[in-house]
DNA sequence: TTCACATTGTCACACGATTGTCACACGCCT
DNA sequence: AGGCGTGTGACAATCGTGTGACAATGTGAA
C-alpha cells in the first residue's frame, strides 16, 4: 500500500511518514502542491494525505486536479474547526478530513475506515456499508430483506453523508451544509428531515435504529 | 478478448491495460486517434475504450469511422457531467460512456454488461434485455405472455435509449437529446410521450412497471 | 380529393411527494 | 420549576409528475 503524504510542515510531515512506515505502508512525501501532482503522476498512491495550506497550488486545487481522473482516496488534514474548509474538502471529492491536532491511532484509524470503505465501494454511485446499500443515482437505499427504499433529493444527501462517516459522529452543522448547501439550512429543518426518513427505513420494531441521535452534537450512521 | 485502449494520459492507458491484462483480456494500445484507426484495421478488436480528447483525429470521429464499417462495442471515456459529450457520444454509435473518475471495479462491471448486451444482440436492429425484445427495423416491442407492440418513432427511440441502459438512470435531458436531437425537446413532450407509451406497453395490472420514474433525475428501465 | 386514422405538440388540471414551519410533548439536567 | 435538546404530528405552500383533451399535421386507402 502506497501512501502519499503532503504536508509542508517538515515536523509533521516526518511524524506521519513515521506513523505509516511503522504500519508497514509505504510512504512517498511532497511539500507542495505542484511536487504533489508530479509525484502522484509518477508514482500513483493507492492513498493520499493532503494538507489544505501548502505551497501553490493549495490543497484544495490539488485534489481537484486529481479528481479530475482518479478515485485514489484523499484524507483532508484541516485545521481545528474551520468548518468551511471541511465542506469544501467534502465538495470536491475528498474521502475523508481530519482536523490538527491529531493522534497518530486516530489518523490511523480514519484510514483504515477510508480504504475499508474505497474497496467495498463498487463506482461513484453506489455506496455500500456492511449490507446496507445506497443508490445515489437512483435515489435508493436497499436494507437487507426489504424492498429497495425510494429517497428525496435531500433525504439522499443525508443519508450519503453519514454512511460516508459510517461509525462516526457527524455534527448537525456539517450535515446541514451537506443537504441544504451553506446558510441554507436551520436544525428545525434537520431534525424534520431525520424524523421524516426514519419513518421510511426504520418500520421494523426491535431492531437498532440505523440512525442515531448523539445529544448535542449530530447524528450517527450505525450498521 | 481482445481490448484496444485509446487513451493518451499515459499513466491512466497504464492502469487500464493492467486491469484488463489482469482479467484475462487481451490488451493493445493507442494514444492518437490515427493509431488508433490504424490499429483497427490491423488487429479488429472485440472491444475498444476510446477517450474523447486524443490528439488528432479525436474520439468522435475515430468512432464515427469505425462505426461505417463495424458494430464492435466501444465504450466512451468522458470528463465528469460532460453530457453533451455523452450525448454525441451514442448519437455516434457509442455503447455506452464511462466518466472519470473511474474505478477499475466500475469500469469492468460496465465492460461485462455491454458484453453481456452485445452477444445477445442478435444485430444492430434488435435489441433484447432479458425477455424483452425491441425490433428497431419494425419498430416493434415484444414483451412475454404478449402480442407484439407496434411502437411510433420517437416511443422507439426512447425505448433504445433507455433499454440500452437497463437498470440505470437516464437523463430526462439525454432523453430528450436521444429522441429529439439537441434544442428540439423539452420535458413535457417527454412526460406526455411517457405516459403514452406507457398506456401501450404497461396495460397488465399488479406488475411492477418497465418503465420507472426517478423524480428530478429521469427514467429507468427495469427488468 | 376526401375521409379515417395515427402521431405529436400543447394546454390545463389533478394528484401526490416534498418541504418549511409551527406547536407541543417528553426526557434530562440544574 | 424552568431551560434545553429532541421527537412528533399537523398544516400549508410548492413542485414534479401523471393525465385527459384538443388541434395540427401527415399518411394511406377509398
Amino acid at each position: 500500500m502506497k501512501t502519499l503524504i503532503v504536508e509542508d510542515d517538515k515536523t509533521l510531515a516526518d511524524i506521519l511518514a513515521f506513523t505509516f512506515v511503522r504500519e508497514g505502508y509505504e510512504v512517498i512525501q511532497a511539500f507542495t502542491g505542484s511536487d504533489a501532482l508530479t509525484l502522484w503522476d509518477k508514482e500513483h498512491p493507492d492513498l493520499m494525505l493532503l494538507d489544505v495550506n501548502i505551497p501553490f497550488p493549495d490543497g484544495f486545487s490539488v485534489c481537484e486536479t486529481i479528481r479530475k481522473n482518479w478515485d485514489t482516496p484523499i484524507i483532508f488534514l484541516t485545521v481545528r474547526d474551520s468548518e468551511d474548509d471541511i465542506i469544501h474538502g467534502l465538495d470536491i471529492g475528498a474521502d475523508d478530513y481530519i482536523s490538527k491536532p491529531f493522534s497518530p491511532r486516530q489518523l490511523m484509524a480514519r484510514v483504515d475506515a477510508v480504504l475499508r470503505r474505497a474497496c467495498q465501494q463498487v463506482d461513484i454511485d453506489h455506496y455500500q456499508v456492511g449490507a446496507i446499500h445506497l443508490d445515489l443515482k437512483q435515489k435508493k437505499i436497499t436494507i437487507p430483506h426489504q424492498e429497495p427504499i425510494a429517497l428525496s433529493e435531500s433525504e439522499c444527501r443525508f443519508v450519503h453523508c453519514i454512511m460516508r462517516y459510517a461509525g462516526q459522529v457527524v455534527t448537525s452543522q456539517i450535515l446541514i451544509n451537506c443537504i441544504w448547501g451553506p446558510g441554507n439550512g436551520n436544525k428545525e429543518m434537520l431534525r424534520q428531515m431525520v424524523h421524516r426518513l426514519r419513518k421510511k427505513i426504520e418500520p421494523i420494531e426491535g431492531k437498532k435504529p440505523m440512525i442515531e441521535t448523539v445529544s448535542g452534537v449530530g447524528y450517527c450512521f450505525c450498521q
